[in-house]
DNA sequence: AAAAAAT
């Protein structure tokens, strides 16, 4: 089996897909982070001091920006760079080791906003990749009060792999802060009762936190002064999420500071986030259009199941180069999947992701496929938001996403995609579609956006081939 | 349908 694999795959001509992952070779992969030498000086991020240096570095704001907020009248400040924030020297130092050089439009935007005095509130929409995660830990760090030592900023993720990778973030960037504790709030970090939790950042998922702050009482909710709600739109609409975060939010103090970030805000989302969060700025960068450039979209007509498997395996079969993320509406499907494939390349090639897993297990396969092992994962929409692995650069909807309704999901679609195309690389995305239904479904999404889905066909290029046949 | 809390 795996012979006949290997040979249909050597025999491949120059596919589509093939050249486009050469276009992207080229194209893509561009890590020239240099870290310029940082002048600090150790003058305290005073208030008014802060303020001034903020205005130094004003900036119009540009008409791709949309910002809304309670007093038009009021200045919106803006940075040119990291060091106009006047962040505490460690802090900078730790930003610059992380090959940050400047601000990205939404840190130069929020970032002023969200660490002066006194706090704001804000609602914050930006494209995938483009940095929220950065904006956020930031301004986190900057709030933390190391000679007090207990839970004061709590950040809440959807899903345990964002949980880790978001913890991640804030350790790397808090590494020449050793003061600061960070303290993960997910499935399989346990406390015992009675035990008070002197960490003074918590970072995990709703269930947990839920968990520690009110039936373990391990801290305390109303001295929590900085509140992030991470991929905010799934975590106030979608249910099961939402009471949850609605829970904690009603336990915070009223000055307590809330942000919610996420790259889509389906209106009526927009409006009720705008409902419970209090005289918030809304900040959007209203470039969805930006996302979908760098990304190539495609369809494979397939006649059905086992016809989308040999799309999957002819696709596996052209990856010279990056990864490949392929998702389905079932862990059901994932599963069958990947063992399906692992039968024909190997279980070692493959991996696969989904909440049937225990956390131990989801961890070792994110980080296999993190570091490269495996040319592709198969997951559920687990793996739709945030996560970031820069060598991704085929997504392929095996399932394309729907909602309750079984109508098209074109947040959840623009999350998938964008796991390709971060940070202004280039991506192929790949819809197998099965029926009349999904296709009705593509054309919505490709109405939505405005943006063609072509059609990736034998019939339609003669160097096509094999495509779900 | 998936995810997130143990049970």
């Amino acid at each position: 089996m795996t012979d006949n694999w290997n040979k249909a795959a050597e025999t491949q001509e120059l596919t589509e897909i093939q050249r486009l992952s050469e276009d992207i070779n080229e194209i893509g992969i561009n890590n020239e982070h240099k870290p310029p030498p940082a002048e600090l000086d150790d003058n305290p991020a005073d208030a008014s001091l802060l303020m001034k240096i903020i205005r130094k570095g004003l900036i119009d704001t540009k008409n791709d920006l949309d910002i809304q907020r309670k007093d038009p009248n009021s200045p919106l400040y803006s940075v040119k760079s990291f060091e106009a924030l006047h962040l505490k020297p460690e802090l900078l130092k730790g930003v610059y080791a992380m090959g940050y050089n400047t601000p990205s439009k939404i840190q130069e935007t929020a970032l002023p906003t969200l660490i002066a005095d006194p706090p704001q509130n804000m609602i914050a929409q930006s494209q995938s990749g483009t940095g929220k995660t950065a904006a956020f830990t930031l301004a986190m760090l900057t709030r933390v009060d190391t000679t007090k030592d207990y839970p004061q900023v709590l950040c809440l993720s959807p899903t345990y792999e964002l949980a880790i990778q978001t913890g991640e973030v804030a350790a790397r960037m808090a590494k020449f802060c050793p003061d600061i504790s960070i303290r993960y709030a997910v499935r399989g970090e346990e406390i015992s009762r009675g035990d008070k939790l002197k960490d003074h950042v918590i970072i995990g998922t709703p269930g947990k936190v839920l968990d520690w702050s009110l039936k373990f009482r391990a801290f305390d909710l109303s001295k929590i002064i900085v509140f992030v709600l991470d991929e905010a739109d799934v975590m106030i609409a979608q249910q099961g999420h939402q009471d949850q975060c609605i829970r904690l939010q009603k336990h915070l103090s009223k000055k307590c500071q809330m942000m919610l970030f996420s790259a889509t805000y389906e209106k009526k989302v927009m409006d009720f986030a705008e409902f419970i969060v209090p005289s918030p700025i809304t900040i959007r960068l209203k470039k969805e259009e930006e996302v979908l450039d760098n990304i190539k979209q495609y369809y494979v007509k397939c006649r059905g199941q086992d016809d989308k498997y040999r799309a999957i395996a002819n696709i596996y079969g052209v990856i010279t180069i990056g990864q490949a993320i392929i998702f389905c509406h079932t862990r059901k499907t994932a599963g069958w999947l990947a063992g399906k494939m692992s039968n024909e390349v190997g279980s070692e090639s493959v991996g696969v992701l989904s909440g049937d897993l225990t956390v131990e297990q989801r961890l070792a396969v994110l980080d296999r496929f993190r570091e490269g092992h495996q040319k592709c994962l198969i997951t559920t929409n687990v793996l739709s938001r945030g996560i970031d692995i820069d060598q991704v650069n085929i997504v392929v909807n095996f399932d394309l996403p729907i909602d309750q309704q079984g109508n098209a999901d074109c947040e959840t679609y623009l999350h998938r995609i964008g796991r390709t195309g971060r940070f202004g690389k280039h991506g192929i995305a790949i819809n197998l579609i099965d029926s009349e239904q999904c296709m009705r479904i593509c054309r919505d999404i490709e109405k939505h956006f405005g943006k063609k889905i072509m059609l990736l066909d034998a019939e339609n290029s003669d160097e096509i081939e094999k495509i779900g046949t």
